[in-house]
RNA sequence: GUCCCGGUAGCUCAGUUGGAUAGAGCAGCGGCCUUCUAAGCCGCAGGUCGAUGGUUCGAAUCCAUCCCGGGACGCCA
């Protein structure tokens, strides 16, 4: 099934065909009906809104255009006749026995997500730390955006390509390895905290760029990277001889270097999984492809853009010029060094070429915005934008927005140091845990029998599904305000109150004395309002994870699944379901339970959220 | 200076790509538990959608010009 098409289960996908039908019999035109659910439930289910836009296209009256679609339409069995209203709107209202039959064909495993039949990969470069430097909170973004970008990819059936492009190679992790051995640091003893502050240090006493300086004056850059060359220019050292040295018997091969490269390495990960683990987010070494992945190919990028007359040497360094902008691409320095622009043109061709990926996502900070524009045009320009067997590929640069503190100013600690990603992951399960630890005290409690270690469990999930619905419901290139006590507050709009919902439904279900099979073999309740609401949120489930891959908007997926527990507290609160004498009624009612549990256990999951069966 | 991204309720944010009366959550006020889990539900109050003009049956959404905030702008990544 192609990506595009629509979920055979979603009423949607049946109106938009018949009205479709009515629009060409009508006025031989392929147009789009406009099918979209009803603003007002009083007005119907769904609305056609085709005719106005039709109306004025064919300079006709769109009451009577409406009028004539509603005529030509063709939905027995489907719906009742539409009704005209406003200034062409066609209102329809649904047959229950058709929600019922498409509830029905999505209560399955798939839960009417298709499978697409495209064999290309996508491509998610996400998480994207560096060696020596501790996570902090750009780093949750990178990760959680691009392991959710990821899941909601492998959910419909695509090869998926999860590449951590690690900052491993290169003068800053010279420096580095070059102030830990002047240091006499025990690599094998080595702890980030140790290996962060020789990184701080060797990028302190390393900064110096008069190469750089020179030409910032030569091309009239702002006076803010002017100030900044400057301020490296005071603190100019031998220990840039020294890294610059280390680099070279790092670059040779040198096998004592290379060890000890391959320790502050090591020592870096072990963080780094274990966050990712506490996170639910799947990063593991298998994801790693960094830097040095592509020390070989950079030359031979460089050497491409020249030969295919892309590039050419402007004061001592390569650059790749633009037709319609000033800015060019700098892909090799004045000194013979390879540059950022140079890695990631290189890790560019391999994604689609060597991986053959069609769809090539970068999660990466908002504010690399112009440099990933840049890359991909130079990509374009020499043709690396195709996979193997020549298919063009979309690829994107989603941009995340900045985390900020409570005074709308980066987030940082009150030292002014960034936030590490531990400490405030540490600080989310430690409320989770006490959150659920003190609800279990009641003995009423359906988490009263459960273990301290079973609690700490729980809470832990609750803690991070806190975190990242909080993160990922928002719009991701906006700038947010990182407010634990807001996000852990388990009230209202938040990671918990799903989780809360899915443990009610999980806890009914479990006391139902009545048997799979029987509760299988009824329909689903739809005649309540309340009931009806949630079927037809039920049946947009599908389209929703296919709005994703194509706008990457997770957001959607938050804001799905809080509309979906909401719909649910309210039946739940209008609509008895253990309690119902009528077996049938009763029934019914626990496979819409069941669905609907299993929809907020699969939307969750695309989170990486665990969903509790008992909270 | 050039370019990019924002501006929606006191606060934090949605707004299905131009549709009907702009929606949630916090915070405020008022109701609902001898419990199918109150981490919930129902109601009240809260808005010149930054400003002005334009496009049209119809604009928070599209166009133009301003205002405010943030960011990027050649040898760091």
């Amino acid at each position: 099934m192609p990506l595009d098409s629509r979920p055979p289960t979603d009423p949607a996908s049946t109106l938009d065909a018949r009205f479709r039908s009515a629009i060409h019999a009508v006025s031989q035109r392929d147009a789009d009906p406009q099918i979209r659910p009803s603003t007002n439930p009083a007005f119907g289910d769904y609305q056609a809104n085709a005719a106005m836009s039709l109306a004025k296209e064919t300079k006709g009256n769109p009451r009577e255009l409406a009028a004539a679609l509603a005529n030509a339409v063709d939905l027995a069995g489907i719906a009742e006749p539409p009704v005209i209203a406003g200034p062409g709107f066609l209102n329809i209202r649904l047959e229950s026995s058709f929600i019922v039959a498409m509830l029905a064909a999505m209560d399955n495993a798939s839960l009417g997500v298709g499978v697409t039949n495209e064999t290309h990969a996508v491509v998610v470069d996400l998480c994207g730390v560096n060696v020596a430097k501790q996570m902090h909170v750009g780093h949750l973004r990178a990760t959680i955006i691009g392991d959710t970008i990821a899941r909601v990819f492998e959910r419909v059936g695509r090869t998926v390509w999860r590449e951590n492009h690690l900052g491993d190679w290169g003068l800053p992790i010279a420096m580095t390895l070059a102030a830990l051995r002047r240091a006499n640091v025990d690599l094998d003893q080595l702890t980030l905290n140790q290996l962060n502050s020789a990184y701080r240090t060797a990028q302190l006493e390393g900064r110096s760029d008069e190469a750089g300086l020179a030409a910032a004056y030569a091309t009239g850059a702002g006076p803010h990277r002017i100030a900044e060359l400057l301020a490296q220019q005071m603190s100019a050292g031998a220990a840039i001889v020294d890294a610059k040295s280390t680099l070279l018997r790092l670059q040779g091969g040198d096998a004592e270097v290379v060890a000890a490269w391959e320790k502050i390495i090591t020592c870096t990960m072990r963080e780094v999984y274990a966050s990712t683990a506490t996170l639910n987010a799947k990063v593991t070494a298998e994801h790693n492809r960094g830097e040095s992945f592509f020390r070989d190919r950079l030359a031979p990028v460089v050497d491409g853009f020249i030969k295919a007359g892309l590039a050419k040497e402007d004061q001592g360094a390569i650059i790749v010029p633009f037709a319609d902008r000033e800015r060019p691409l700098l892909i090799r320095k004045s000194d013979g060094g390879f540059l950022y622009a140079t890695t990631d043109l290189a890790a560019l061709r391999f994604r689609t070429f060597d991986l053959n990926g069609s769809r090539v996502i970068y999660v990466v900070d908002a504010r690399q915005r112009d440099h990933f524009k840049d890359v991909f045009d130079a990509a374009a320009l020499i043709g690396w934008d195709r996979t193997k067997d020549g298919e063009k590929a979309e690829i994107t640069h989603l941009g995340f927005g900045t985390v900020l503190g409570k005074d709308k100013r980066p987030l940082k600690t009150r030292s002014g140091e960034n936030f590490t990603l531990k400490d405030l992951l540490d600080e989310a399960i430690e409320r989770g845990i006490s959150e659920v630890t003190r609800r279990a005290q009641d003995p009423n409690a359906p988490t009263h029998s459960l273990s301290a270690t079973e609690l700490a469990r729980v809470g832990r999930a609750v803690g991070i599904a806190a975190i990242k619905y909080a993160d990922l419901s928002n719009d991701l290139t906006k700038d947010y305000v990182f407010d634990l006590d807001r996000m852990v507050a388990f009230e209202g709009d938040t990671g918990p109150y799903l989780q809360y919902a899915h443990a009610r439904i999980a806890n009914m279900l479990a006391k139902a004395k009545d048997s799979a099979s029987d509760i299988a073999s009824a329909n689903h309740a739809v005649a309540e309002p309340a009931e009806r609401a949630l079927a037809l949120h039920l049946l947009r489930y599908p389209q929703m994870i296919l709005d994703v891959t194509r706008t990457l908007e997770t957001n959607r997926i938050g804001a799905y699944l809080r509309t979906l527990a909401e719909l649910f507290n309210a039946f739940y609160q209008s609509c008895p379901v253990l309690k119902s004498e009528d077996d049938t009624l009763r029934r019914a009612r626990l496979r819409l339970c069941g669905l609907t549990r299993d929809v907020l256990h699969d939307g969750l999951s695309l989170y990486g959220i665990e969903a509790p069966e008992r909270m």
